[in-house]
DNA sequence: CTGTTTAGCCGCATAATATTGGGAGTAGAA
DNA sequence: TTCTACTCCCAATATTATGCGGCTAAACAG
């Protein structure tokens, strides 16, 4: 499927505000209701628009710290590597993880409560996974910007 | 603002989905359709849902490529923060940006259609940037988890 | 204990919004 | 030119959100 300039102004539009209305939306491209939400409907069904989320405030629901923490495993076989992906799944704290390539092998970004709750995590819980052999953390100090919106080509 | 169980609730499933409706939500929390929605309104105001973002596919939109990209400055003074900050703002390649501890000064986020828009944004763009001294790079090689759900304490 | 207040709930009526179907205009292919 | 496929608009209908009044139960002061 390929778009044309009012698709991607859509998702533009989307990615910013999901939950605008369908005749706003429709006013901002320029097109009426229809044809728009026959628009959105495309995107949706065709995968390209994946889903909707909440964004929340994470100080106000009491996860002030987050981390990156670069993992580096025993091993480098897929039977490791499968084993430790499971057990991250598990783990709600970890809200990403991701293969990379440089001197660690994983890199995972980790919310918590505060220090002490991050702390715990690691110690009871993530440097407990069998597969880990070593951890490195980068704790942020502050977020400068955190875009919801990604630059279609 | 304090939450109670069923806020809670509320925030996990709008979370993970934003688009179901007030009467669908209220079901599945177990009010009818107009508390539910107040208790939505008072979130929404108080700040702690900030916001609602349609997610797109990477790959289907034309961005293959993820990296994290750590870098250090050519000093510590506030100046040169602000200064770096302000270009990245203006790059909408770069979809976060982080103050870190650890060996790097800054953690970002950045998303490129393929490997050779990675390197000429790097050469061209991000190297270019006088505050920066160095950058290292971590290329995504897969992505095992990405929640856009966090664990509410 | 008891009266009072308050927060939170429900159901209903109404307003706003999404959604569907039919038909018309238009560009490209043959 | 003529056909086809596409995309659009308008208008009718179905869903959904929203505001209001009244009820209930828990919290609290006397």
């Amino acid at each position: 499927m390929k778009l044309d300039q009012i698709d991607r102004k859509v998702l533009d539009i989307l990615q910013s505000n999901a939950k605008i209305t369908n005749a706003q939306l429709s006013k901002e491209i320029g097109l009426s209701p229809a044809p728009t939400l026959e628009r959105v409907k495309k995107l949706e069904t065709s995968g390209i628009i994946q889903s909707y989320h909440a964004q929340l405030d994470r100080e106000k629901v009491g996860l002030g710290v987050t981390t990156f923490v670069m993992v580096n495993l025993v091993g480098h076989k897929k039977m490791v590597t499968d084993l430790f992906v499971a057990r991250v799944e598990e783990i709600p704290e970890i809200i990403e993880c991701h293969h990379i390539t440089g001197s660690g092998d994983f890199l995972l970004k980790v919310i918590s409560h505060d220090i002490a709750a991050y702390q715990k995590l690691m110690l009871e819980t993530i440097n407990e996974i069998e597969e880990v052999a070593s951890t490195q953390t980068m704790v942020i100090l502050s977020t400068f910007k955190e875009s919801k919106v990604m630059p279609i080509p």
